[in-house]
Order: structure tokens, then C-alpha cells, then sequence
DNA sequence: TCTCTTAAGATACTGCTAGTAGCTTAAGAG
DNA sequence: CTCTTAAGCTACTAGCAGTATCTTAAGAGA
């Protein structure tokens, strides 16, 4: 073999390599070797470009998602939008997106720099698609402005991703979901009036 | 060194050396040369009662809670009940025992046997002191009987386990623990009546 | 007290993996 | 054409889970 890769194509061909094992067998059973076999490389010219596996996974891991903004949901109803939504997080947790970025956050737990690295870019992409949804519910006259925070707005999620935190990769079912929506988060969105204690 | 121990004295021996050992380095560090040298032991001794590093764990887990049934907190509020549970469940997560416990379910989670026997052995201990507080708080004519859901009486808890879960080892702020409770958790208790979509 | 079975203890081993070191040689800039 | 940079190759260290084998103490039963 004469040609020699260099600079951008060869870690664009790193990264894909990595890419192939991360969605073959995980980032758990992803080894070093096997990326660099994979790739046409060797192991070293993998760490001149990235100090560890786990930077190295991440990296990979943002690479994979060319999710272009996937539209907001309007089904006419704020319940209908919420489903609709809930569900496609839980379809993209129970992905092997979601087994991956799951074993990469439980992995990199005593690294504050990279849990944020990782966290930033991935875990606060749908709040949008909440604010927009229950923006048109209120315009609908459906809810209470006094629900319009973050907090709310992701709490469905947020519900969701302790069940898989508590519950490992089985994947949650719609029973879950729709008790989610129903005794949670719309109760929340469409209480009206501020929310007094005292 | 003539004295020779067996059975459950040694048994006892392997699970404190564990203990002790995860307490000092914590899940992801313990090595089974390590728990053995200090169970003053040697390796196969241990994998002739526990199949696996992580089964060893997770029993050395079990016996190092001790914890008696603690108390119920009784503030004369709702919110102030709400607050205390959720610092204590706070202050737990942050301790060696939360850190513990999460490496633990970060590392079985495609392991749904081990997963389910950790998960309900701790997972749902506090549920009864949330049961128990909102029924008092009804009693005060506080709370709408349509909350009384476990759903909603675990919502609070189930958020701060997503904190972690999101955030990694940093402990959850006061800030965020009066958010939970006062944006989430009182609105839904203190609902009145059925909870109607459509 | 003697014997025999069981399991503890010691040691060494396999197999795998992250990460490193040092050398050789192709790419590409000037 | 030359010289610097980095790709590629090979071999290495160090650490760990889990296994195998052999020796020897504990303790039960006769």
C-alpha cells in the first residue's frame, strides 16, 4: 500500500471508523485496536490526535449525530404534541444512540469537563420543541403562563431519563409514557394561576 | 499464620474487605487483588462464592447498609416535609453511597438480572415516607386525593436522580431542590380534582 | 486419636486492554 | 531536490478479570 493518509481525511476516517464499532458493539466493548484495524491505522496516530478512548468516543459520538432539526409536532392538542414528542425521545433512548450515550455518561462521571463537553451538546437539544409546543398551547388558551419555565417544560423528559437511569436499556414502555404526560406534565402545563406556597 | 478461616466467618471477612474498599476508592477503582489482600485471602476464594467482580459488589453493597428505618420528617407543611425528604435523598446521593451506587447501575445496565435485584433493593425505600407525608398533608385538607399517585409521590426524588444522572458526581445545589419541590412537586399534590384531558 | 473429605491458601498463568516508545518511510512544502 | 513533519509499524509495559493446580489446614466421623 503506497498512499498514506494525512491530516483531515485520515481522522475523518478515524472518526468513522470509531463511528462503525460505536454502533457494532457499544462504547463499552469498543477497543483501541479495533478502531485502528478498522481505520487502516495504528493505534498511536489514533492518540496523537486524541489523549484517551473516552475523548476519542465522544468525538465519534458527536460525529454521528447529523440529526438535522427534525420538526415540532402539532397535532392540535397540547396532550397529542406531548406524546408525540415523549415518544420520539424514548424511541431515540432505547437507539443504540441512546445505549451509547448512556454508557458514555456513566463512564466519564468523575470527569466534570467532559460530562459537560458531552452534556451541552446532547442533553438540551428538545427543550425547544417543548417551549414551542406549549407556547402554542397557551396561544390556544390550553395553558397557564405561569408553566412556561424550563423546568417544566423538560420535566417529561427528565421523568424519562431516570427510567432508564433506574432501569437499564429496556426500553420504557407507552404505559410509562402516557402516565408520564397525563399525571405529570399536564397537570403542570395547564394549572393556572401563580403557584403559591403560604 | 496457622489459624485458617471458613465458611460464613470468612464470608464476612471478603464482604467488609469489599466494603472498606469501595468506601476508600469507590466501584470503579476495586480490584479483586486488592479486596482479596485485604480480606487477607487469595482471589479464587472469592470467585468460589461470587461468580463475577460486579456480583461481589453488589452484595458487599447490600451489607454495608445498615441503615434502620429512619424517620419521617413532620414540619406542620407540606413544603417543608417535601424539603427535608428531598435533602436527605440529596445528601445520600452525594455520599460515597450514591457515588457508589451509581457506578454500580452505570455498569450492569445490560445485565437486566443484577439490574432488577440492585434496583429494588434500594430504589424504592423511600417511597412510604413520600406516601406518608402527602397523606398527612391531605389529612390538613392540604392535598387533593387525585395526587396520591406513586407517580407523583416519587416525582420529586425521580428528578434529583436525573440531576445525577445528567450532572455526574457534582452534588445538587438548595436552588435546585426548592425548584424541584415548588415548580413540580407542590403543584401537583396540591391539585384539586380529577385531572381531565378531554 | 486417627483418617478422610472439604475447602482455604498460595502461586502462577491466560488473555485482553489502555496507553507508550522508537524506528522507518511516505507526503508535501519550500 | 531537500528537509521537515507525521503516518505507519512493531514491540513493549503495566494492570486487570478470571482460571488452574497444587499444598495443607479444619473439622467431621469412626
Amino acid at each position: 500500500m503506497t498512499t498514506r493518509r494525512r491530516g483531515a481525511a485520515l481522522e475523518q476516517a478515524i472518526l468513522q471508523a470509531a463511528v462503525d464499532e460505536l454502533m457494532e458493539v457499544g462504547y463499552r466493548e469498543l477497543t483501541m485496536d479495533n478502531v485502528a484495524a478498522r481505520a487502516g491505522t495504528a493505534k498511536n496516530v489514533i492518540y496523537r490526535r486524541w489523549p484517551s478512548r473516552a475523548a476519542l468516543c465522544i468525538a465519534a459520538y458527536r460525529h454521528m449525530l447529523p440529526t438535522g432539526p427534525d420538526s415540532t409536532p402539532d397535532t392540535g392538542s397540547l396532550r397529542g404534541d406531548a406524546l408525540a414528542l415523549l415518544t420520539r425521545a424514548n424511541d431515540r433512548m432505547a437507539s443504540p444512540f441512546g445505549r451509547i450515550l448512556r454508557q458514555l455518561l456513566g463512564d466519564i462521571q468523575s470527569d466534570p469537563e467532559r460530562m459537560r463537553e458531552l452534556r451541552d451538546q446532547v442533553g438540551r437539544a428538545g427543550v425547544s420543541h417543548w417551549l414551542t409546543v406549549m407556547a402554542r398551547a397557551a396561544s390556544r388558551g390550553e395553558v397557564g403562563q405561569s408553566a412556561l419555565t424550563p423546568r417544566v417544560a423538560t420535566v417529561a423528559v427528565d421523568l424519562l431519563r431516570n427510567e432508564y437511569a433506574l432501569n437499564g436499556a429496556t426500553a420504557v414502555s407507552n404505559d410509562v409514557l402516557t402516565e408520564i404526560v397525563d399525571q405529570i406534565f399536564l397537570p403542570l402545563a395547564m394549572q393556572s394561576g401563580s403557584i403559591g406556597h403560604d
